[in-house]
DNA sequence: GTCTATAGGCGGATAGAC
DNA sequence: GTCTATCCGCCTATAGAC
């Protein structure tokens, strides 16, 4: 938490820290104001309320999640290419933020409304992207390929996932974190054979 | 919350739901009481602490995973119907209990050691059927498949964060409810397929 | 075993000086 | 804008009667 921000920037980047951790319910404004070496008034004069200050953050998670796939999926090149890119890629972001899916789907599961709103207005970027790789697997695969919701949830799910449920999946391989991190690696290769190879699997 | 149970049976029930829902920092002990129609005094005169609580509604929510996908395994038949079966009923499963998975990732992912180690006496269970399942694999189709570290994961993966991600991919997919379950459903025959066709994806 | 009442403290929020 | 001091309600936990 360098001091030399405003100190509005580092309360942000405090509460991020606190509540990927602990989630809304979980974190203290204590907390929270500790770490961005500040007191608790001023959490209230910027941001007006816990409440507030969660959604802001929550706001920006979730916006950075969209815009990094967004960016991911603008890959150029071959549909090959586009794959590999896209899973490398997107393996690499998540586990850089390991905890900010999981933030995100516990909070969403929360209140689903709120969050439903406020990523309806993202989407767009992200469909747009992916419906372009797509199309371009129908030119290159003809037209009986793997339906777009399945392709578009098995991506996500067979990179998210591993990361996500590294506690538990840890445990079931036998493998410390190094080896579970060796693991992941290997999946950048792994995803992407297998979403090449089931192009076209039946329905 | 029916009447006709033991003090403890009600509780039990009402924790669960509330922690499911809410998590642990989330949940209110009166929220609790309520729901099981008695006092708050109950609560502790049973469980001593809310702590408590949660550590035995918590132990017994991964039991139920880790016992329902060791059962899924043990289906018999031939390979094809045995990932068959373990899709579907992993897929059921899940639905059943939606809030489940996410709730057993999200406590893992904030207190890793409790949680491994309530897991480590579990999993060999799970281990033992899957490898039956594997060695089936590998004299059906020779030597060189899929590595099992990624069967497995690849499984969990395509069968759990489907349902877990929901919300968020509702709004992707642009699916409501309704839309959303006949999705998940035909995800059964489609990773059914999906691993099958996979078994000789390159490593 | 079950209840009421209450202790005791934590945590979000505000008042008000500087 | 930033701080200290403080309010007040909520929430866990316990005491103690029945």
């Amino acid at each position: 938490m360098t001091k030399d921000q405003s100190t509005e920037a580092r309360i942000k980047e405090a509460a991020s820290t606190i509540f990927m951790k602990k989630g809304l319910t979980g974190a203290r404004m204590q907390e929270i104001a500790d770490a961005a070496s500040i007191n608790k008034a001023m959490l209230h004069y910027y941001f007006r309320s816990k409440q507030k200050l969660f959604e802001v953050i929550f706001a920006e998670k979730v916006d950075a999640l969209f815009t990094a796939f967004a960016r991911i999926f603008q890959s150029e090149g071959t549909f090959r290419e586009k794959i590999e890119q896209f899973v490398d890629l997107e393996i690499t972001f998540i586990s850089t933020f390991p905890s900010l899916p999981l933030f995100v789907l516990n909070e969403a599961a929360k209140n689903p409304s709120f969050v439903e709103d406020h990523m309806r207005s993202r989407k767009e970027i992200l469909k747009q992207s992916l419906k372009i790789t797509y199309d371009q697997m129908k030119i290159e695969f003809g037209p009986d390929i793997i339906p777009l919701d399945h392709f578009m949830i098995n991506i996500f799910s067979l990179c998210i996932y591993p990361i996500i449920a590294r506690p538990i999946a840890k445990v079931m391989l036998d493998k410390d974190d190094a080896a579970y991190d060796v693991f992941i690696e290997s999946r950048k290769k792994h995803v992407t054979e297998l979403l090449l190879q089931t192009i076209k699997v039946k329905s």
